[in-house]
DNA sequence: ACCGCCGGGTGCC
DNA sequence: ACCGCCGGGTGCC
């Protein structure tokens, strides 16, 4: 049940209902897929060809391998050369000429996409067979089909010689596809229970004055064996002399390097950044601290925590990182110490050098497995700026640690250890000529800072936790690169202990020509709130590809936000080869998961668990809860409605009625999708407040002849959508929807997004999310509607569940005032209307809807959760505003004014205050208008809440469908 | 490639 | 012999 807040909250029935899902959209996502996406589609089929050539090259290929079709056009020898690579990019060879004409035709013409897998003669020393498929839109399967024919080869249905991921054959086929509940369940599972019960427990270095929870050494542990582990990666065996990949069946001769790394997705509120801070001054190189406080014995110390390693797993001679025993590597050992201790000391340098030589061969071979042949260029470019800006880097540098004092960030600037003349290290560091030339001649193992990404409003959250959790007599480096004078030098950057920046700041300074944060060789690269860079098409995911470092980190509460893809741009930052290319992503991971293969599903849920760590708060660690969090309680607190307003619902609700039991007569409920949800809708308004209507309720069961008529509907539509505050994602751009426009299928789009698929498919546009046509004429905008508002404001009336509300919070008032609620609705033109007897009440409130830019409602948080005298008691809040994440523990509070079709949303919105940091228990009311949908609603949401629990999968997609017909006939008592 | 193809050497049985 | 046949050289695109 936690885990739906990974979709952003969201339930798996009334599929089509754009108003209270955005699962559901994902999930039939997961079968439009095809169309949507560009790299898959529907499968032609097959057809048996041969590569050649491959003496000529190194690449390897393993029984039932897949390989990539890449074009050469400017292959010398023929212009229609197909490349074959294999899985880690290696060239196999190329496809043989007569077929590559036929191959290059499809391809250049994009009417098919084009996948190989290798059935056999993969020993071969001249050529290999090769199947392949061909995958496309519908509309080009005639092309394809002919263009195949026409060339007098066979094209073969399905995927012959296909081979699952498995390994095994598939002919024929035995994928088990899954149903949609199936498929949804694994999702919601997909990061549960991903706590190693044998990584054990690993305490923070004494720099860290705040002790860890166990659940946070647990973390510790984890972080640190992820980023020292030399032991091959998961999915990797030692076959002979290669390296065996089990997922891709493809093997390689360079031994694969684990990801250092990973993803830590602990609920919000579970310590992640304390966890961080705890992993950055524990683990620097070789397992050893970064920085200790004054006067403690290092060294000791050091090589007990690197002894708690488990060193002992890296079967074979991966040595480097692994060789943290003390006793072999004791000046090398030293040479960190001391490096961290004093910043920049000349002596320090040249071990440094030490370092370096005694170092890292697996970094060598890795650079040489990256095969950058300019790795030389690079660094000349480098020293050359390092020289230029020497001068100017020590007053900056100055400038640097003046910020972090204006801060009050007292750890940064008391040196310690090698007595007071340290204070001023940071500048020798920058101008020293010896570090300068050790930093260039090798960049990794040099490498020390770690480089801190996140959102700005959680910019200070980072200083506040490093001021409170270091101990103030660490000697620790931070610098902010933020702000239109940050210090752009590069050996500045690189001298830091930490350095923290923003996504913003990354991708303006990837943008430009030399970007300093991109030129840093990182010791590790953290990202916070990670699940920002769900899509790769921004330059922020771009720019945080493009960052050198050794070890990565993605820290998020939601992996993923709504849909499987959101999880590709995590594997690719990580580097988790192969899955960090697209295409095998797509055709190991992706495809045959959203096409319900269970093997496909077990594949991800194994790539998931290799490198992430998610705890809830209800998670135990041993026996015992994480966190004890005060209890809450729910009680349901029925509505009467007045003689008037019952008149009024009933006579919405017989109308209502008639027009939907003609649909469920005529079983055309589902194509009537739309309006039955209008209708629902607008009795779920009646129970709250007849303002809530406005002047839109036109009637909605007869279909709509006039363009007029549509139009109005079309805003009605848009305005369900919108005016219930959740926060809609567009398909096209998967962010928060801006410039709404809905679509004649009813689907809503920011307008840009939705312009430019219409712009670049011209009269072929359809709707990406029903292939609906679509037309950049008939797109529907949202109007304007201040009249409105000011009219319902004018016009007040009360109504019961106003009343309600109004008399429990005047009691709170009158028993404690020091209470803070928050009054929840989903309809937002409700909390306009609550406003009114708010402030009549002399109610000091503040409001958070999906309206309010990023910044205002920062601010408005921050107000509410501000105990200064004067500070709102409540705060109106719309159902899904702001996502996840935010901190509303000041309230111990809610009323829920009117259910969610989705009880993980109302729970979702609870947890905002029933997390850690709250003192008193949570009281949750619920209003209900008594005989009215609502209380058919929460009998529903039980039996939901019921087939969750009990995971069932076995239904079909038709007993689905009646299902949901079952439920609206339920809600309108048919 | 334990193939096909090319082109030079060769030529009754 | 302007052929066939033999056997060596050779081999992706």
């Amino acid at each position: 049940m936690q885990s739906r807040r990974w979709f952003g909250g969201a339930g798996f029935s009334f599929a089509d209902d754009p108003v209270t899902e955005t699962l559901s959209q994902a999930i039939r996502g997961t079968g439009e897929e095809l169309d949507r996406e560009p790299d898959t589609g529907v499968l032609f089929g097959s057809l048996r060809g041969s590569v050649v050539g491959l003496r000529y090259y190194t690449g390897v290929v393993n029984k039932g391998e897949m390989v990539s079709l890449v074009r050469q056009p400017q292959n010398p020898y023929d212009r229609n050369a197909v490349m074959v690579a294999n899985v880690y990019g290696s060239q196999v060879g190329h496809i043989k000429r007569e077929l590559a004409v036929l191959l290059a035709n499809i391809m250049d013409n994009n009417l098919a996409r084009v996948e190989g897998v290798v059935p056999f003669g993969v020993t071969n020393q001249f050529t290999m067979s090769v199947v392949l498929s061909f995958w496309g839109r519908e509309e080009n399967r005639d092309a394809v089909v002919r263009q195949i024919t026409s060339r007098s080869f066979k094209l073969q249905s399905g995927p012959t010689g296909f081979m699952c991921a498995d390994g095994s054959r598939d002919l024929p086929r035995k994928s088990v596809l899954l149903t949609a509940e199936e498929l949804k369940n694994a999702f919601d599972n997909l990061f549960e229970n991903l706590m190693e019960d044998k990584i054990g427990e690993r305490e923070a270095v004494e720099a860290v004055c705040t002790p860890l929870l166990p659940h946070q050494k647990q973390a510790l542990s984890w972080m640190c064996v992820s980023e020292n582990n030399a032991a091959l990666p998961h999915f990797w065996e030692v076959k002979g002399k290669l390296f065996y990949n089990t997922l891709t069946h493809s093997s390689v001769r360079e031994r694969p390097q684990r990801v250092r790394g990973g993803i830590l997705a602990d609920d919000m509120g579970l310590g992640k950044t304390l966890t961080t801070i705890a992993l950055i001054l524990s683990n620097f190189h070789h397992g050893k601290p970064l920085c200790e406080p004054e006067k403690s014995s290092p060294e000791p110390k050091a090589s007990t925590t690197a002894r708690k390693n488990p060193e002992g797993k890296s079967g074979d001679g991966d040595q480097a990182e692994v060789s943290v025993a003390p006793a072999g590597h004791s000046p090398c050992m030293r040479a960190n110490q001391a490096e961290t201790q004093v910043v920049c000391v000349e002596s320090v340098d040249v071990v440094q050098e030490d370092v370096v030589e005694d170092g890292d061969k697996d970094l060598v071979s890795e650079k040489k497995a990256k095969g950058r042949p300019q790795g030389g260029k690079a660094k000349a470019t480098t020293t050359k700026k390092a020289a230029k800006t020497k001068g100017k880097a020590v007053s900056t540098s100055r400038k640097g640690g003046a910020v972090l004092e204006d801060l009050d960030f007292a750890a940064a600037l008391s040196g310690i250890t090698q007595g007071a003349p340290q204070k001023k290290s940071v500048g020798k560091s920058v101008v020293s000529p010896v570090e300068a030339a050790s930093s260039q001649s090798t960049d990794d193992p040099a490498a020390r800072a770690t480089l801190i990404i996140c959102p700005l409003s959680v910019l200070s959250n980072w200083l506040d936790q490093l001021d409170q959790h270091v101990r103030a007599d660490v000697k620790l480096n931070v610098y902010l690169y933020y702000g239109s004078e940050r210090n752009r030098d590069t050996h500045f950057l690189s001298s830091q202990h930490m350095v923290l920046t923003t996504y913003n700041v990354l991708s303006a300074d990837y943008s430009g020509s030399a970007s300093p944060l991109h030129t840093v060789s990182w010791l590790r690269v953290v990202l916070d709130e990670g699940h920002i860079i769900r899509n790769p098409n921004t330059q922020q995911s771009k720019a945080v590809l493009k960052l050198n470092t050794q070890r990565r980190w993605i820290l998020t509460g939601t992996p993923i936000q709504n849909n499987l893809r959101d999880l590709w741009m995590l594997v690719a930052f990580l580097r988790l080869k192969p899955f960090d290319v697209r295409e095998w992503w797509n055709r190991v991971i992706q495809r045959p998961v959203t096409q319900g293969d269970k093997t496909g599903l077990q594949n991800l849920q194994a790539l998931v668990k290799c490198v992430t760590l998610r705890r809830t708060k209800t998670s135990r660690v041993c026996g015992r809860p994480l966190v004890s969090l005060p209890e809450r309680s729910v009680r349901i607190e029925e509505v009467e409605l007045t003689q008037k307003e019952r008149e009024e619902y009933e006579l919405a609700h017989t109308e209502g009625r008639t027009t939907i039991s003609r649909y469920v007569a005529e079983g055309t409920v589902l194509r009537n999708y739309a309006d039955v949800l209008a209708i629902l809708v607008r009795l779920r308004q009646f129970c709250c407040h007849p303002g809530l209507l406005g002047k839109t309720t036109t009637h909605t069961g007869v279909v709509a002849v006039t363009p007029a008529e549509l139009r109005e509907r079309l805003i009605m539509k848009l305005r369900l959508v919108l005016g219930t505050g959740s926060d809609e994602e567009c398909a096209v751009c998967l962010d928060s929807v801006r410039l709404p426009v809905i679509t004649h299928c009813a689907h809503v789009y920011c307008r840009p997004c939705i312009a430019e698929v219409i712009r670049s498919e011209q009269e072929q546009a359809r709707c990406p999310l029903c292939r609906g046509q679509i037309k950049a004429s008939e797109l529907v905008e949202f109007p304007l509607e201040e009249e409105e508002e000011s009219n319902l404001l004018e016009n007040w009336r009360s109504s019961s569940k106003v009343e309600a509300l109004m008399s429990s919070l005047l009691r709170l008032r009158s028993e404690d005032d020091s209470i803070r609620s928050l009054v929840v609705s989903q309809f937002t033109r409700f909390l306009t209307i609550l406003e009114i007897p708010l402030r009549e009440e002399g109610f000091k409130f503040v409001r958070l809807d999906g309206t309010m830019s990023q910044k205002r409602r920062a601010q408005v948080i921050q107000e509410f959760q501000s105990d200064a005298p004067g500070s709102p008691l409540i705060m109106l809040l719309s159902l899904k505003a702001g996502g996840v994440g935010i901190n509303l523990s000041a309230a111990s509070r809610v009323f829920l004014m009117d259910p969610a079709w989705n009880p993980a949303a109302e729970d979702q919105c609870v947890d905002r205050c029933h997390r850690l940091g709250q003192k008193r228990d949570v009281v949750i009311t619920k209003f209900i208008v008594k005989g009215s949908v609502e209380e058919n609603m929460v009998k529903i949401q039980r039996q939901k809440q019921d087939l969750v629990e009990k995971a069932f999968g076995t239904k079909n997609p038709s007993e689905r469908k009646t299902s949901r017909v079952d439920e609206i006939r339920a809600l309108m008592e048919l």
